[in-house]
DNA sequence: TAAGCGTGGAC
DNA sequence: TGTCCAAGCTT
C-alpha cells in the first residue's frame, strides 16, 4: 500500500528486528504466555477484546481451572459460563466460545482449527481474534490488527484514517502484512506491536518516546504529532434511562430474575424494574402488605452505550410470582452483573442484621 | 454501515 | 467529575 511504500526493505527489517528483540527482553509474564496452546491463546484473545490485561488475569485463571479443555467447554452448563464471566461484561463471549466449542467437537475433533481462514468463520472469532491464534499458537503469517496495533501504526505512518471505520481496519491489516517476520515470529511479532501499544506507545497522555525501539522510524514522532494519532470519529451520546429497582426478600431470600436471552446483560439475573422511576407511594401501592419498604440508596450505571439511573426499595414480602433464592445458591450458581451489585449488597447487609436484631428478641 | 453490547482504570 | 477508551464481534 502506499503508505509503506516510503519504507524501504531494509528499514522494514530493522523494524522487525528491533521490535522482536525490545518483546523478547522485556515482555510481560502473564499466565496466557507461560505455555502457549491454541486453547488458552483463545480464551486469553476472547477475555481480552475490550478489557484491560489486570482485569483479565484472575478470571483466565479460573476458567483455565474449572474448565481445562475445550471438550470440557463444549459441555459446560450455561450457569457455570455466566458465573466463569461474572463482572468481566460483554456475556455474549463466552456464549459465542460455547457455540464456538461445540463447532469444534463435531467438525475439528475436539480442537480449534489452527488456519486463519478456519479460525475467521467460528462464532466469536473475527479478524483480530483468529490473527492472534493463527499467528501465535499456529505460527502462521498472518496479521491481528487490534486497537494497540492501529495506534502504533497509525504514529509509524502518520496515518490519518478514522480507525473507527471497519475500512480502514482492513487497510491496516494490509500496511502490518508488509512488515511481518517469517512465519516462525509472526506471533511474536504481532505480540509485539501489542506490548509496545500497552507499555510504551500509549493512548492515554503522552507516549514514551524515549523508551520506544522504533522510534527512530516513528514519522509521527519525527513530526512531534504522535497525540494526534489515532484519528478517531466522535462516538455518539450515551441515552440516559430512568428505572426503579425491586429487590424482594423473604425470610433470608433474595428474589431474582433471569433476564431476557436477547439485549442488555441478556440471561444473567438480576432484579425487578421499571421501565420510569417510581417513588415509594408507587412502590406501597403495588405492595401494600409488604411487611417493610426500605429506600436503598440510588445507583447509576453507566455502559458503553446507555446509563441506568436507578432508585431502589428493598421490599419484605412473600410475591407469589417471584422466585427466592438463598445467599449460597446465588454465589455459588447465579451470575448478577456489576451493574445490579450494589442493590445485591445491600440486601445481603439487611438480610444479616435483620438476623442480628431477630436473634435477640 | 452503524449500533448494540460491560466494565473499570487513568487522567 | 466527566471523559476517554481497552488484546472486537455480531447483526
Amino acid at each position: 500500500m502506499e503508505e509503506t511504500n516510503a519504507f524501504s526493505e531494509t528499514v522494514i527489517q530493522q523494524l522487525q528486528q528491533a521490535l522482536l528483540a525490545w518483546y523478547r527482553a522485556h515482555h510481560r509474564d502473564l499466565p496466557w504466555r507461560r505455555e502457549v496452546s491454541a486453547y488458552r491463546t483463545w480464551v486469553s484473545e476472547i477475555m481480552l477484546q475490550q478489557t484491560r490485561v489486570e482485569a483479565v488475569i484472575p478470571y483466565f485463571e479460573r476458567f483455565l481451572h474449572v474448565l481445562p479443555t475445550l471438550a470440557d467447554l463444549a459441555v459446560a452448563d450455561d450457569a457455570l459460563l455466566h458465573k466463569l464471566w461474572e463482572g468481566l461484561g460483554y456475556y455474549s463471549r463466552v456464549r459465542n466460545m460455547k457455540k464456538c466449542a461445540e463447532v469444534c467437537v463435531e467438525r475439528y475433533g475436539g480442537r480449534l482449527p489452527s488456519s486463519y481462514e478456519e479460525l475467521c468463520r467460528l462464532p466469536g472469532i473475527g479478524p483480530y481474534t483468529a490473527g492472534a491464534i493463527a499467528s501465535i499458537a499456529g505460527q502462521e503469517r498472518v496479521a491481528a490488527v487490534d486497537g494497540n496495533v492501529l495506534r502504533v501504526f497509525s504514529r509509524i505512518l502518520a496515518n490519518r484514517e478514522d480507525i473507527v471505520k471497519e475500512v480502514t481496519k482492513k487497510h491496516y491489516r494490509q500496511y502490518v502484512s508488509a512488515f511481518l517476520p517469517e512465519a516462525a515470529d509472526a506471533g511474536d511479532f504481532n505480540q509485539a506491536i501489542m506490548e509496545l501499544g500497552a507499555m510504551v506507545c500509549s493512548p492515554n497522555g503522552a507516549p514514551s518516546c524515549a523508551q520506544c525501539p522504533v522510534a527512530a522510524w516513528c514519522r509521527a514522532h519525527a513530526q512531534g504529532t504522535e497525540q494526534e494519532f489515532p484519528v478517531r470519529s466522535a462516538k455518539k451520546a450515551r441515552r440516559i434511562e430512568e428505572h426503579t429497582v425491586l429487590v424482594l426478600v423473604d425470610q433470608g431470600r433474595i428474589a431474582l430474575q433471569q433476564r431476557p436471552a436477547k439485549g442488555l446483560l441478556a440471561g444473567l439475573h438480576g432484579f425487578a424494574m421499571s421501565d420510569e422511576r417510581w417513588e415509594r407511594q408507587q412502590v406501597e401501592a403495588r405492595y401494600p402488605h409488604a411487611r417493610n419498604i426500605v429506600e436503598l440508596h440510588p445507583h447509576t450505571h453507566v455502559f458503553s452505550h446507555v446509563e441506568w439511573h436507578m432508585n431502589a426499595f428493598l421490599v419484605e414480602e412473600r410475591d407469589p410470582l417471584a422466585s427466592y433464592h438463598s445467599l449460597e445458591e446465588i454465589e455459588e450458581n447465579m451470575a448478577i452483573p456489576t451493574a445490579f451489585r450494589p442493590f445485591y449488597e445491600a440486601a445481603r447487609t439487611w438480610i444479616r442484621m435483620k438476623g442480628a436484631t431477630d436473634d435477640t428478641r
